[in-house]
DNA sequence: GTAAATAGGTCAATAATGTTGACATATAAA
DNA sequence: TTTATATGTCAACATTATTGACCTATTTAC
């Protein structure tokens, strides 16, 4: 019976990442709405903000996707002004991304957002549990390539 | 500094939340794709499969999606013979859900994958470090209500 | 110097997932 | 009897993603 109760808990533990995550996005997503954005564009925001300079083939590889399907969604936000595309020196058929300063408004909003409802969680759990929290999350993270 | 040195663990937070709830979908899209199912019938496949005969209203109710959003896959469920629905006998409007033996045959090789795949974590880092993991997950999980 | 690999762009067709609006039926409750 | 509830379905549309095909430009390897 022990292992009834073991396998309640982990679908329980199931659950918790379906509602978190899912509670996670939701600020974002709304904030997202009023620019009439959506959560690809988010991501590349987000990756481009992380990472500047960064390769358009970097960026497909980081968020797995096609070149396709990053297309549209990228070319939106350089229309818009929101990131800008350079040719790099080293080599000319790289481009290389980065936020404009209306991108990095709209991306330090986002990520202001969620970085602030992370803090209010964690600093009611605590530093210990914060770092057990990291833990987890980063090995279930790297568990994709024992796939 | 020190402020800066914590905006950078929030945005880690950030990406480990990402990374970590893209693996753990992985290998359940992986099984999926033999079945030519996605997420949706996922989803529903889980919820009916946890709460036997539960009623259409309050699967939208927990999965927050429109009714015609849940119609198509829903529908396609039960044409394929993974979902029975009854009528409920006490009230004949609402219909009750509930897995075929086949439907809890997929259901249950879903759920197997992802709670072995969150056993092996939990097991690595110990019982503490899930307690505090699921700690966290719980308060992020409800802070959409904080919305 | 030429061939091949790399980086990127774009068009088309297709699919899954979701939305809102509109309208329908059946049943239960006030 | 009216109203609310539970469900179903149609249409139109949007987002995000896919694969296949084909294109240019640039760099690297032989």
């Amino acid at each position: 019976m022990v292992d009834l109760k073991r396998q309640s808990e982990l679908r329980e533990a199931i659950e918790l990442l379906y509602f978190a995550y899912r509670a996670f996005t939701a600020r974002a997503d709304h904030i997202l709405e009023h620019h009439g954005l959506g959560r690809a564009h988010h991501r590349i925001l987000y990756f481009v903000g992380r990472h500047p300079d960064i390769a358009i083939h970097t960026l497909l590889d980081t968020l797995k996707i096609s070149k396709q399907a990053l297309n549209a969604p990228l070319r939106r936000l350089v229309a818009e002004g929101l990131v800008s595309v350079e040719t790099a020196t080293h080599d000319h058929r790289t481009k290389l991304l980065r936020l404009t300063k209306t991108g990095h408004a709209l991306e330090s909003q986002l990520t202001t957002s969620q970085t602030e409802q992370l803090a209010e969680v964690f600093s009611k759990v605590g530093r210990d549990a914060e770092k057990d929290w990291r833990q987890v999350m980063a090995r279930l993270a790297d568990s994709t390539k024992t796939l």
